[in-house]
RNA sequence: CCAGACGGCCGGACGGCCGCUGCCUGGGUGGUAACGCCCUGGUGGAGGAAAGUCCGGGCUCCACGGGAAUACGAUGCCGGCUAACGGCCGGCGGGGGCGACCCCAGGGAAAGUGCCACAGAAAACAAACCGCCGGCGCGCAGCGAUGCCCGCAGGCAAGGGUGAAACGGUGCGGCAAGAGCGCACCGCGCCCCUGGUGACAGGGGCGGCAGGGUAAACCCCAUCGGGAGCAAGACCGAAUAGGGGCGGCCGGUGGAUCGUCGUCACGUUCGCGUGGGGGCGGUGCCACGGGGGCAUUCCCGCCCCGCUGCCCGGGUUGGUCGCGCGAGGCGUGCAGCAAUGCAUGUCCCAGAGGAAUGGCCGUCUCGCGUCCUUGAAGAGUGAUCUUCGCGGGGGCGGACAGAACCCGGCUUACAGGCCGUCUGGCACC
RNA sequence: CGGAGCGUAGCGCAGUCUGGUAGCGCACCAGUCUGGGGGACUGGGGGUCGUGGGUUCGAAUCCCGCCGCUCCGA
């Protein structure tokens, strides 16, 4: 079975749910929120950068360096069973990429999502 | 070579791995539906400002019979360009710079109103603080000429002083002192001539000077302006609840209402109209009864108020269109000082929607900044210290900034660099 | 996308329309009253008026361009 690619959240009471039940883990390039459903569904993903973050320009760059790192940290470990929501800030942009995949990778650890298979 | 002015342009290059998205081609597949999804191959994918949202348009909807006026807002030297503009080009006038050039909201102050603090006598029909001048009267000094003090009624506005600004400026004459009182030049106003499409410029004549400033104070004049904005607007539209129409079934009482048939009173154009009360019938509008549900029975409590079949429209989540051939880009020629226009050839060149155009790495480039190292230079007898103009190597940095319907401008931000024209200065021939 | 408003002393606000002197409260400093504190009274210091231009004799005030913040409507 092939493994199923992360669906996106995109609605502003998503957001808002995962925020005030999940659970919030502060890492140096990111923070995490995760709420655990626990149904055996594909995990859906979603992204904040706030605009104290920078200008557009700036924000932009910040949103794709942490879908790149949770892409390719979802293919090699793909989860089920979660709403996750990656908040961008400032220091995400100068973060060494490894290092940010690395964070990711403790972040998901800490709230407890479970793996596919 | 140094310093500077103006105009135009670029906004790192190449490659590897893994991705996103539009279109085309081929194949597979899902959903009740509007519509999608997956895979192979090919191909396209941010800017000069995409920014701020300050103007002008296209486009769409709304309003509106035409015109004029008023109010409100914007614009404001002249001519041209443009779909239009508050934009651009070329001029004029004023100001700045040795110069190349740069800057200017630059109509009207003899239509009216307001304001001009402080200072100053006076801040706008003029007036007179100190002052200048002669006359008259009294006094003092002197032999006298005359001078001085005080007072009275006058003449004057040159000088002093205040101010940002004081009712033309400078000079000569003139006068008791003065004054456009007279003259010359400058300024100003009016008239005429010449050149120019025009703003305006040049010249001549007349006037003895009238009219301080402020309109980015009110205002006057001229010109322009309907409003809203792609969340405009159009189409499709599942499920649930709710709305409307038609038909079938059940339905006890009262009220309400509708239809119909008598009756009474009043009015009458004798057709009838208005009002009161009554009989019959219809209606799930209201109340009660009643019915149904909460497993069943009784009591209590709570909830629901027609049931059912067919059809119709509105509309939420959502989906599709609008949405990429255009005042289009590039090249050439012609007209024009130019903005720009015309002709012709060629190209098709981003279309997202929690929002694609990317992530990571390598090589090269950089004449820029910074740091290190080596060399170098200088100081010291020396250990060593100082410096970075020059050579080699290395590290880090390399701007401003992300399309959101589209286009023309404006404004603002911007590392570094390239090209062209011109100005001033120095040196050499 | 459209609209409105604000920026003045460390803080909260006047002054802007109608241009000439920047003021009020709290806070701060000094003195007096008190044995000391608190408190009261008296006196005092402190402001590029967000920023860059322009108009004017003169700008916090009028006009234009930027910067930052807040609010409202779709």
């Amino acid at each position: 079975m092939a493994p199923v690619p992360p669906g996106r959240l995109k609605r502003r009471a998503e957001f808002l749910r995962v925020a005030g039940q999940g659970r919030k883990v502060p890492v140096h390039g990111l923070v995490l929120q995760a709420l655990i459903r626990d149904d055996g569904e594909p995990a859906r993903i979603g992204f904040t950068v706030t605009k104290k973050v920078g200008n557009a320009v700036v924000r932009n760059r910040t949103r794709r360096r942490l879908k790149e790192a949770a892409r390719l940290l979802l293919r090699a470990e793909p989860i089920v069973g979660a709403d996750i929501v990656i908040i961008g800030r400032d220091s995400t942009r100068k973060r060494d990429f490894l290092d940010l995949q690395d964070d990711l990778r403790r972040a998901l650890r800490k709230t407890g999502v479970s793996h596919a298979g």
